[in-house]
RNA sequence: GGCUGGGUAGCUCAGGUGGUUAGAGCGAGGGUCUCAUAAUCCCUAGGUCGGCGGUUCGAGUCCGCCUUCAGCCA
C-alpha cells in the first residue's frame, strides 16, 4: 500500500468574504496535494467551511430566514472559488453537515463519560458591544480607551474541558516531536503560552459550550447548551477524514490560529484516544503520538505595506485581483513570494514584476527559444545529445541534479527555495545558449553534433521542468509538456519515475507563449480608473442589517444639525487603536473632531476629504482631547466605517438635511 | 511589562561554528547578441551591515547597553 498523506486547511468562517489569506492557504495545501500525488502517495485534502456561531445567527434574523439558509446561501463564496481556481480538494466539510455533527456530540459525551469534559460556572468581563466575552489584554485596552463602561461582569453555566490535564503531554509533544509544529519559532511561542518559562500549571481549563447561542451543536443530553467554536470547528479534521487517513500529515493554518491547533487539538486527541493505565504525567506514549497530527504548518499573513489588510482602506487583496492573470499565474506569485512562515507585503506591481521576470522573460522564453531552434533546425525532432565539451557536461551535471535539489527543498515544505532554485537554473540556461551560440553552429557541418547536444540538453531541461512545476502550475506545465511533444498528463506523471535522460517520445511542437508578457502601465491605468470615494465595491457577502430604532417624530430629527466639513488637518491620536484627530472646516468656522476610524483611513487620505459633521452635538473628551462634533459613517457590525462623503461641489457649512 | 525574532544595496532578502575587496534576485543606467515573448547575455550599486561601547591580531558574524519594528502573552 503506497503511502498516504492526509491535507488540510481550516475551516472558514462563511459569513468572510474570501481574501487573498484564504487563498493563500487555499492554494498552497492544493500544491501540497498534487506535489504528494506526483510523489505517487494516496492524497486526501479537505477544506470547508465552519458555519455556526452568533453572527450568522443574528444575521439570518436580522434577514427572516434561517441560519441554515444563510450558511447555504453564503458557503458557494468559498466552494465555488475553489472550483473556479481548479483546486483538487477530494472533499468540501461543512459543520452543519450531519456527519460532522454526529461526531461532535459523540466525542462530546466520550469525553463527559471519561471526565474530560464537566460541568461549571463561567466568569469572565463581557463586553455588551462585542457581545462577547474578552480577555484580559483585551480588557485592559479597552479601559486605557476609556470604554470600561461597556464591560460587565457575567457569570454563565458552561461546559469545560481539562485541558490542564494535558500539559506533561503537550510539553513532551513539543521537546520530542519538534515538527509537531512548524516553523520552529511558532513552536516557541506556543511553547511560552502552555509553559511560560517552564513553569507548570498555566494551563486553564477551557470553555467549550455556551447557553447564549442557539446556532450551533446541541450538547448530547443537555441542549440548553451550544458547542461553541472550538470543540465544533478543530473535529471537523476528524468527522471528514477519509477511512483509512487518520491522523492528518499536514495541517496549514495561518499564524493566528496556530494555538488552537497546536495546543487544544492536540489536547482533545488526546482524550479521545488515550485508554485505562496511561500515565497522564509519565511518556507521552508513542501510540497517542502516532494518532495526532504529524505537522501543523504556520504560514504568516499577506499584508499591505506595513498594514494588515482591511476592508475599507481598499487595500484588501481579493482572490480575483490575484487571478487576473490566470490562475497559474497567481498559483506561481503566493508560492515563490511568501517564505513559509514569515509574513509578506503584497504589492500588485511587485506581482507583475514576478510574473514578467519570472514567466514571461524566464521560463516562457526559454521555452520558446528552445522549441524554436529545435523546430528551425531539426525539424521538432529532438536529437540526442553526443558530443560532450566542458560547458555541456557542467549543464548535464546540473540537470541532473535539478530535480533531486528541487524534491528535497520541497519535503522541507520551502516551495519558494525550491523554485527559486529551479529559476537559477533556467537562467543559468539562457547563459548556456549564449555561449554555445547554436545559431552559429547551425551554419557550419562540421558543428552539427555539437548543436545536436546543445538542443538535447535545453529539451532536457524542459521536460524536468515541466514534471517539477506541474503541482505549482498544472496548467501552464501541461501546455509545456505537449509543446514538448510528450503524450498524456503531466500531473500523472510520478517524480520517481523521472530520468533527466530519458528518450524524447516525439516530435515537439510548434512554440506557443506559455505566458504573455505584461504591460504594467496599461495595467495599472485600467486599475487607477475605478478608485472614487468608496474605497471598494460593495461586499458580496450579505450584510449584517441592524434591527431599525424606534421612530421619530420630524422634530426630533430637525434638532440634529448636520453640515458639510472640510478635512483641513488630521492626525492619528497616540496609542488609541480607533482614534484620528482633525481638524474640520465648516466654513462659518473650525472644530477639532475626533473620529473612530482609524482601522478604515489613514490621516493622509483624510486630508482634503469633504465629510458630513453633527455640528450641535455636545463636546466629549476623548483620550485627552476635546472632540467639537462627530462624523457620519456607514457600516455593518462586520465591516469598517465608510466615510459618508458630500459631492464635490458642496462647499463646507452647508446644512445636510 | 514578560518572552521571541528582526533592523544588511532603490525594493525583497541571503550571509553554519568571527578571517582576504559584504552577496543574490528584482528594478534602474550602459553595452552586446539575434535562436526567442522589445526577450537573452555582459558591465554598472561607491551599502557608516540600526546606534554606542567592549572582547579579539581580526566582528553583519561574539558580549553589554541603547534605539526601532514585528510576533506571542487564552
Amino acid at each position: 500500500m503506497s503511502k498516504r498523506f492526509y491535507i488540510t486547511t481550516p475551516i472558514y468562517y462563511v459569513n468572510d468574504k474570501p481574501h487573498i489569506g484564504h487563498t493563500y492557504t487555499t492554494v498552497l495545501a492544493d500544491v501540497f496535494a498534487r506535489h504528494h500525488r506526483m510523489m505517487g502517495e494516496e492524497v486526501y485534502f479537505l477544506t470547508g467551511t465552519d458555519e455556526h456561531g452568533q453572527k450568522i445567527e443574528k444575521t439570518a434574523a436580522a434577514r427572516g430566514i434561517t441560519p441554515q439558509q444563510l450558511a447555504d446561501e453564503v458557503m458557494p463564496n468559498f466552494e465555488n472559488l475553489w472550483k473556479r481556481m481548479g483546486l483538487t480538494n477530494d472533499h468540501f466539510v461543512r459543520t452543519t453537515h450531519a456527519q460532522h455533527k454526529a461526531v461532535v456530540q459523540e466525542r462530546f459525551k466520550q469525553l463527559l463519560d471519561t471526565g474530560d469534559i464537566y460541568k461549571a460556572t463561567y466568569k469572565g468581563l463581557y463586553s455588551v458591544s462585542d457581545e462577547a466575552y474578552v480577555t484580559e489584554t483585551q480588557a485592559k485596552e479597552l479601559q486605557t480607551q476609556g470604554l470600561a463602561h461597556q464591560l460587565v461582569e457575567l457569570e454563565e453555566e458552561s461546559y469545560f474541558f481539562k485541558l490542564s490535564t494535558y500539559e506533561h503531554w503537550l510539553i513532551q509533544l513539543y521537546e520530542k516531536y519538534p515538527d509537531f509544529a512548524l516553523p520552529d519559532f511558532r513552536l516557541n511561542e506556543v511553547k511560552q503560552f502552555v509553559a511560560p518559562g517552564g513553569a507548570r500549571g498555566n494551563l486553564q481549563d477551557l470553555s467549550i459550550s455556551r447557553t447564549s447561542i442557539t446556532w450551533g451543536i446541541p450538547v448530547p443530553g443537555d441542549d440548553r447548551h451550544v458547542v461553541y467554536v472550538w470543540f465544533d470547528a478543530l473535529l471537523n479534521y476528524l468527522s471528514a477524514c477519509r477511512e483509512g487517513f487518520w491522523p492528518p500529515t499536514l495541517q496549514l493554518v495561518g499564524k493566528d490560529i496556530l494555538r488552537f491547533h497546536a495546543v487544544y487539538w492536540p489536547a482533545f486527541l488526546m482524550a479521545m484516544f488515550r485508554q485505562e493505565g496511561e500515565d497522564l504525567n509519565g511518556e507521552l506514549p508513542a501510540r497517542i503520538r502516532a494518532l495526532l497530527p504529524k505537522t501543523i504548518l504556520a504560514h504568516g499573513w499577506w499584508l499591505m505595506g506595513e498594514d494588515k489588510m482591511s476592508k475599507s482602506k481598499g487595500n484588501i487583496v481579493r482572490p480575483d485581483d490575484l487571478l487576473r492573470f490566470g490562475n497559474d499565474a497567481g498559483r506561481y506569485f503566493l508560492l515563490r513570494d511568501m517564505q513559509i512562515g514569515h509574513d509578506r507585503s503584497f504589492s500588485f506591481e511587485g506581482f507583475m514584476e514576478r510574473l514578467n521576470a519570472d514567466l514571461a522573460n524566464g521560463l516562457g522564453n526559454l521555452a520558446s527559444r528552445s522549441l524554436s531552434m529545435l523546430q528551425r533546425y531539426r525539424g521538432g525532432v529532438v536529437p540526442v545529445a553526443v558530443l560532450f565539451d566542458d560547458l555541456d557536461r557542467e549543464v548535464a551535471e546540473q540537470g541532473r541534479k535539478i530535480a533531486p535539489v528541487y524534491l528535497a527543498l520541497a519535503e522541507k515544505h520551502d516551495f519558494s527555495g525550491a523554485l527559486d532554485h529551479l529559476w537559477a537554473y533556467l537562467r543559468y540556461l539562457d547563459g548556456y545558449i549564449v555561449k554555445a551560440e547554436p545559431w552559429k553552429l547551425a551554419k557550419d557541418d562540421a558543428n552539427q553534433a555539437k548543436l545536436d547536444t546543445v538542443l538535447c540538453q535545453l529539451y532536457r531541461s524542459l521536460r524536468a521542468t515541466a514534471i517539477l512545476v506541474a503541482p505549482v502550475m498544472p496548467e501552464l506545465a501541461q501546455q509545456l509538456w505537449e509543446s514538448l511533444g510528450m503524450a498524456g498528463k503531466v500531473v500523472e506523471q510520478r517524480f520517481a519515475d523521472f530520468q533527466y535522460e530519458a528518450s524524447a517520445p516525439g516530435p515537439v511542437g510548434e512554440p506557443k507563449p506559455l505566458f504573455q508578457r505584461i504591460d504594467k502601465e496599461t495595467v495599472m491605468k485600467e486599475m487607477a480608473e475605478p478608485t472614487l470615494a468608496a474605497p471598494t465595491a460593495v461586499a458580496e457577502t450579505p450584510v449584517e442589517y441592524a434591527p431599525l430604532k424606534e421612530n421619530i417624530d420630524y422634530d426630533t430629527f430637525s434638532k440634529t444639525d448636520l453640515r458639510v466639513g472640510l478635512v483641513i488637518t488630521a492626525e492619528a491620536v497616540p496609542k488609541s487603536k480607533k482614534l484620528i484627530k482633525m481638524t474640520v472646516d465648516l466654513g462659518f468656522e473650525t472644530r477639532t473632531i475626533l473620529g473612530g476610524i482609524k482601522e478604515a483611513y489613514t490621516p493622509e487620505e483624510l486630508v482634503g476629504r469633504k465629510i458630513v459633521v453633527v455640528a450641535n452635538l455636545a463636546p466629549r473628551t476623548l483620550m485627552g482631547f476635546e472632540s467639537q462634533g462627530m462624523l457620519l459613517a456607514a457600516s455593518d457590525s462586520n465591516s469598517m466605517p465608510y466615510l459618508i462623503a458630500p459631492p464635490a461641489d458642496a462647499k463646507p457649512g452647508f446644512i445636510v438635511k
